[in-house]
DNA sequence: AATATTATTCCGAATATCGGAATGCCGAGC
DNA sequence: GCTCGGCATTCCGATATTCGGAATAATATT
């Protein structure tokens, strides 16, 4: 491009390749199909060189075009590929899991991972409640703003400061969202010691959350377990309870996963 | 590269995008991880090239490095983007029909796309007999050794020959594979007139197939559904009833991806 | 009918990719 | 214990590949 990209020119990555990503990533949200000019103004790229990544991921199958509206959408072979991504990382094995825990305690469950500075929901179970949270698979939540994040945040592998200064600006969402990155680094020492983290409507008002981590044999985690509720239901009391019920959930998936992971 | 691709220098693509999806390709078929000299040998990329590839595709997650083998293979990422590509090209509502299918004849059921001068299975039912025949989601067949290829050359857009011509050789698996490209467009011209393709050992000897295109409002194919099974099921007789049962199928699918494709 | 919007194609400029070679790491074999 | 061979990773100059402004075509809108 111009000149240099946001912070990280050592470790050199193909631009090219992560623009077209970038474009797969638009649809993870939304499934909706999105024409080119739209694709092009979300990525901040031009027109002229989305429509080429476009057709190149088209023509291999990773996305289609609608032949009436002429609009993009992710494709079957990206379906396809999907599938032997779930048999690869040993996730398919862990969904019975999920839906387990989610049939114990009444509320959705969700499998996450980081994402950026978000957080990615990558397998889930819906509460089948009326009143119910619900995160689709490939939901975004700001890192900061999360139970799960905050866990991720607390076990990954970099010391507690520098992995919270590089999350730059904390937006604010609710009134408890936690803003201050000192505060931050406190509550995430606090998450290390005890071993799971609590959201108290630091994302949604009326929303809390408790998350485990998936320990790999190194004592980082590249996965976190959460549950997510109304905060009627997650009281004070009933987190107590579904700390131990999520803790031996993210226990048996790390087990799970180190198998044949 | 050093001069020209294949054939195809006027609709440029992106090649490097194309180079990070034919890593992803690998993978399809066996979702075991690779070394990144391995995945150079198989893609015909320089090992550095490769390196640089997979790298960019391991920080957006599509790909994991194991942390004790250094070997890598499809990331969570990709689990991810799938579902909602399931969801985006309506998939997700198909699988039931494919289920519901297999139930009914006891044979496996695939649908399938095609893929270059393959076909690749998209979604999948295995049979539960004893002696079956199973194609796990991504094995790519080839095209003229098919009889879903078979439809999906019949009801592609192109002329039959020119669609003939671009396949190149044909190779021979068994005795009665079709090799001969006059042979193979008269047996297209004959399934284009039936609405049915029959595979008769042409690819692996004792499993015959029968295959209908899954018709767009065009009046083309872009998936095809089938079923497969060892010859002494698949008899003439069978065949004959399994005829209805799939041209009802792909009808039915039809209109499932029509409705909100 | 005229205009606005969007998808698609073209082509020269220059940037990001390519790939040979160097480095570093680990384990097998002597 | 030391050397060798294989593997992953990094470096950097040459250049093929991508980029993107602008033209064109097709479609929707006023």
């Amino acid at each position: 491009m111009t000149v240099d990209r946001d912070a990280e020119r050592r470790g050199a990555t193909a631009q090219t390749v992560e623009r077209a990503i970038a474009i797969l990533n638009l649809f993870r949200r939304d499934p909706a199909a999105l024409g080119i000019s739209a694709i092009a103004a979300s990525t901040g790229l031009k027109v002229s060189t989305a429509h080429r990544l476009v057709r190149t991921l088209v023509i291999e199958g990773l996305m289609q075009q609608d032949p009436e509206t002429e609009r993009y959408r992710l494709g079957p072979m990206l379906a396809l590929l999907g599938q032997s991504a779930l048999r690869a990382s040993g996730l398919d094995r862990i969904q019975p899991l999920v839906d387990e825990l989610e049939t114990t305690c009444g509320e959705t469950v969700s499998l996450s991972m980081r994402h950026g500075s978000t957080v990615s929901v990558v397998l889930r179970s819906g509460s089948h409640q009326a009143l119910r949270f619900e995160h689709p698979v490939g939901a975004a939540i700001e890192i900061h703003a999360s139970a799960m994040g905050k866990v991720l945040l607390a076990f990954s592998s970099e010391p507690l400061p520098e992995a919270v200064a590089a999350l730059g600006t904390l937006e604010r969402f609710t009134p408890t969202t936690i803003t201050s990155p000192t505060q931050l680094i406190a509550e995430l020492a606090d998450i290390l010691a005890v071993g799971v983290a609590i959201n108290l409507e630091e994302r949604y008002v009326g929303v809390r959350g408790i998350a485990a981590p998936v320990l790999d044999r190194s004592g980082a985690a590249t996965y976190t377990i959460g549950i997510q509720g109304p905060s009627v239901r997650l009281t004070d009391n009933n987190l107590e309870q579904l700390k131990r019920l999520i803790l031996d959930a993210a226990h048996r998936v790390a087990i799970l996963l180190s198998d044949a992971g």
